[in-house]
DNA sequence: TGGCAATATGCTCAGGTTGAGTATAATTAA
DNA sequence: TTAATTATACTCAACCTGAGCATATTGCCA
């Protein structure tokens, strides 16, 4: 490989090495919500770089979470590895993040924990339908990126902007999809319509869609997780991770319905659990729930041996 | 955040920096099978360190991939990301890799490329049901992964290794599921029947399944986009990266069945091709089907615009 | 005490999707 | 001329899915 010697000399900047960061998105369900943990007024996430005397990138990623939140990780993936864009190009070497989803109950918050967990919909407004269409949708967006959209030069690349905004946000007659997360902050990205892309740009201007803020490329990383994550518990039972042992049905519909930003038929999500066999009765009773007590459940762990497909869709 | 300084004096090795390699998994389909580029009598992947002057991750991996085969790349996606696990501990620094697919059609070679296409089941003939199911699961794998789970001391982890072996290899009457690859290739790990195991845990003997096997993770890496592309072809219209501009729907379905490593039924997939609106005619016809000329057809670009998901499922 | 609100739970049904097959057409090679 | 090979149109039963109706238990309040 004479190739990576030659190379080698244009480019000092190799041997300095580069600083790899990793990233936790860490979510909750608390009161039929979905929480995030933040740090510093809910503009970051629990982060650190990787060091030497990390054993492998989950054992740092642990490191940093349980001495910036106290608190301890469950089940965690990887979500995604990106180099900030918003690196100013003449600092010395240049940084990679790693980014993490964890998934765990939310308990008292243990001594020394610190950070505080935030409704996911503070930050992404847009992404809550479970009252319906958010009214942000179409008081807001659905105008701003039809101005964005008439910004375009020529009148077929309007039509292309026009077209990925609606299927985006479900407009002109095309249906919502609450997968789309990601593709709908990048989007507002793009359009200039969320106050991280103004910064990048060094403008401080523009009217921004709702929607709380954050440092650097931390609200994108939360973006990824709600992505990923309304897609997983569909062919995964990744949703019992955030129940407490023991739950009603209806519990469980909505720690579902918190997450995918959507409200389901109620028989329908039963019939599904249980032909799925992803639960078992405890043989106890609920009693609070407001109306005819309620049978409880509880996960049935083997399932996780028994098949690699089962979730709630 | 006085938890960082704190720490940084503990953990000198932070300031080293880390070493970031970038490494590519090429896939092209030739003579209906799925071909990965490799380097080196098929042993590695191209890859190379993560330099200053790259502009972006993608960009320093379309540098390497370019020197060191002379491919330019397409689409291309984000694997994984991994610190070696194959790294002695005295070694000074550590290395972390960031895997990419990227998908091509393969064209004649062009002057100065190097690196040669293999044919991936040469690495993974377990997985290959084109033609029934591989008589190297009942002959080898199968017989080896009874004696693993044999070996487990009590009966219950017996059973839970024997259950694991059944459902990734579909044997004792459970259903072969395509898309468990990397599953499948973590347990022969696991159970040192593959090369790259043995080779960790310093021990050289064994007996091992067939299978070309690489150096460090790549086969692992492999093993990582196979399932990532069999489970994205159903949902997204990716095989076109990989077919010519016109094709027969028989020429495309064998595409698809060269990377599921499945054959699938001709009439079903032409009417999932054809009410998804994939393709158009071209109005041309092919007649070198060696049987009734085919209409050819071509990818319908603009669906990717119209609709966030399409697919061959 | 009786009615109302809220929830739990069982069941039905129409429409769409899916897997698998039959039937027929148009070529080439022997 | 026949067989082999591929293309293409159509059918059908089984299953899955979305939506709704009906009834059962509870607490609360007038």
């Amino acid at each position: 490989m004479s190739l990576k010697s030659s190379n080698r000399s244009e480019n000092a900047g190799e041997d300095r090495g580069v600083q790899v960061g990793l990233t936790a998105m860490l979510v909750a369900v608390r009161d039929g919500n979905p929480v995030v943990l933040t740090i510093g007024e809910a503009a970051a996430l629990p982060s650190g770089p990787l060091e030497s005397g990390h054993r492998s990138l989950q054992a740092g990623l642990r490191d940093w979470v349980e001495q910036q939140t106290g608190h301890p990780l469950g089940y965690i993936e990887q979500l995604y590895t990106f180099a900030d864009r918003d690196r100013p190009s003449d600092e010395p070497g240049r940084r990679v993040s790693i980014s993490y989803l964890g998934l765990t109950r939310e308990e008292p918050s243990r001594a020394g924990a610190s950070g505080s967990w935030r409704n996911w919909y503070e930050f992404f407004p847009w992404e809550d339908y479970r009252g319906g269409a958010p009214e942000v949708i179409g008081n807001t967006i659905v105008p701003a990126l039809r101005l964005w959209a008439d910004a375009a030069g020529q009148e077929e690349k309007r039509g292309k902007r026009l077209q990925r905004a609606a299927i985006s946000f479900g407009f002109d007659g095309r249906p919502w999809n609450e997968e789309l997360t990601l593709h709908r902050y990048e989007l507002l990205y793009e359009a200039g319509l969320v106050e991280e892309a103004a910064r990048r740009a060094g403008s401080k201007g523009g009217k921004f869609v709702p929607g709380r803020a954050m440092n650097g490329d931390y609200r994108r990383i939360l973006a990824t997780g709600i992505a990923r994550l309304r897609t997983k518990i569909k062919y995964r039972p990744v949703v019992f991770e955030l129940m407490p042992p023991a739950f009603t049905l209806l519990q469980l519909q909505r720690a579902v319905e918190a997450l995918a930003g959507l409200t389901v038929h109620k028989q329908n999500f039963r019939r599904l659990i249980e032909q799925q066999d992803l639960v078992e009765e405890t043989g106890q009773m609920s009693s609070d729930t407001g109306g005819r007590p309620a049978k409880l459940f509880r996960f049935r762990h083997a399932v996780l041996d028994e098949r690699p497909i089962a979730g709630t869709k």
